[in-house]
DNA sequence: GAGTGGTCTAGACCACTGT
DNA sequence: CAGTGGTCTAGACCACTCC
């Protein structure tokens, strides 16, 4: 079973829960949708693999042609096989997952204060990844923007206040598509105090965001995360690469100093077939 | 603007992002798409009503009724608009967000040595949602089942230990579709410590499942979820009423106690179109 | 029974990919 | 240029909802 490699993501996926099967009269898409999952499930046709031609499809099932498009696109919405105009449909390679546990938060804050040379061996999402620096292709760009509504609550500050907006894009070397849309921001008067950290060449900054503030005296005590799924706009599944069907994870992260403070607010955007994100709740003792 | 009233989710919801506007050919089903979009931002069709019929729409567009319906199956996957066959095509009603919390673990661990009767008043659920007892509906059901090689792993137990396998359903009272699937995991032999764990008549067990362990003399060190999204099977989406299109979010919930043994493990399975969950992380301080 | 969406057909023409 | 998927049409018949 090419797609189940992992028996942690079989049991969310339903594979391991007993689920009542209803009997129901099965329409012709879905019965072709049903064993075209079959051949691939049994590795019948396996990942990168090419299906038949759509027209030869309809010959081999005796149906019309919107009617296997049909089961084609249950199928792409199910991420099992991706579609590629003029070249055929292709049984989808499972993507590297991307994991992210909010253990990185402390990982990094702990990183903020240590000498450059230690910082930059690792970023806190190489400490996620399991990955080397050389692995991930990094993208950085920096704008000053006004706080709308929604920014200038979060932040407790007037809307309109200048704020420093920086977007993030990083990817495996090795894929076409970045695996995270990061967009952060930061009140701009209050990162002017170290100019380096308005000019966005100096990314990536050994140590990340926690290290940057640290260089302006702030620390950090809590993080909060807001996480929620939504489909993707059309221009957001074409940037992250994302099947029809698949949706995104929108995470809301916000940083709060040790006066309580909100300093960052960053909109983490991950492709939703292929995030697991981890977070661990300590419990104080009795 | 009917769908966007609270401003952290605009946010998130990418309103408020600049993004680079492409200039493209836009297809018949795009257009049409668009433009009923518009109609329902701009509050020209409010949530609840119903559009016009399809073939009143197919004259109007000047389009067949399947690339019409094209356009309204795009909708559809937004989240914009509900299909009721026989009855026609209605402008979504939001529905209520489900928060969630990893402050509802400690404040659980925190409610599981009260007294029986602070511990009746309110559940974690209630602490989340910010909702009395009576406007939810609780269901649940248990059985005994063989660990899987999955579970078995979890647990560090063998394949085959007999566990105890809850599972809740949870629903608001005014709505007709639960907001959360749950199926909780125990060991059998660790649990029949305390007979009354293994009836279901017992639930809801005031105080919850921290309460229980207690009762068996178990105290939690921590707790670790894991959160991914994939698109719902089709009997989920049923049972959660979720539209095609909308994913479901599944969180492996894993509990451990001072010994850092496995105690419990979790899968709930969320609506990706109304969960809202939020983690807060504390730092160390410097 | 009237009105609505759901499924399915047969076929035309366009757009993209690779040789 | 040949092969492939993408868009679109006109129309038939079925299934569900509600009066």
């Amino acid at each position: 079973m090419p797609h189940s490699s992992r028996p942690l993501e079989d049991l969310y996926a339903g594979a391991a829960l007993t689920i009542r099967t209803v009997t129901r009269m099965a329409k012709a898409y879905e019965r072709i949708a049903d064993d075209l999952r079959d051949r691939i499930r049994a590795g019948d046709l396996a990942p990168g693999d090419r299906l038949p031609a759509e027209t030869t499809l309809v010959e081999r099932y005796g149906k019309s042609l919107p009617t296997l498009r049909q089961a084609l696109g249950l199928l792409q919405a199910e991420g099992l096989i991706e579609k590629q105009h003029g070249r055929g449909n292709f049984v989808r390679r499972p993507r590297t997952p991307v994991k992210r546990s909010n253990t990185r938060h402390q990982w990094e804050k702990s990183r903020a204060r240590e000498p450059e040379q230690q910082r930059r061996k690792t970023g806190a999402t190489e400490h996620d990844t399991g990955l080397e620096v050389d692995d991930l292709v990094f993208h950085a760009s920096y704008e000053v923007v006004d706080a709308g509504e929604e920014l200038a609550e979060i932040f407790g500050v007037p809307a309109g206040t200048a704020m420093l907006e920086r977007t993030y894009r990083t990817r495996y070397q090795a894929e076409a598509h970045p695996f995270s849309l990061v967009d952060s921001y930061l009140v701009r008067d209050v990162v002017a105090a170290n100019p380096d950290l308005l000019d966005a060449t100096n990314e990536p900054w050994p140590g990340g965001t926690q290290s940057q503030l640290h260089s302006i005296g702030i620390e950090l005590e809590r993080i909060e995360e807001r996480v929620l799924a939504r489909p993707p706009s059309a221009e957001e599944a074409e940037e992250l690469g994302l099947p029809p069907g698949t949706s995104l994870i929108v995470v809301g992260k916000t940083s709060y100093d040790t006066d309580g403070r909100v300093v960052e607010h960053s909109v983490i955007r991950l492709p939703g077939d292929r995030t697991v994100m981890s977070f661990v709740t300590p419990l104080e003792r009795w």
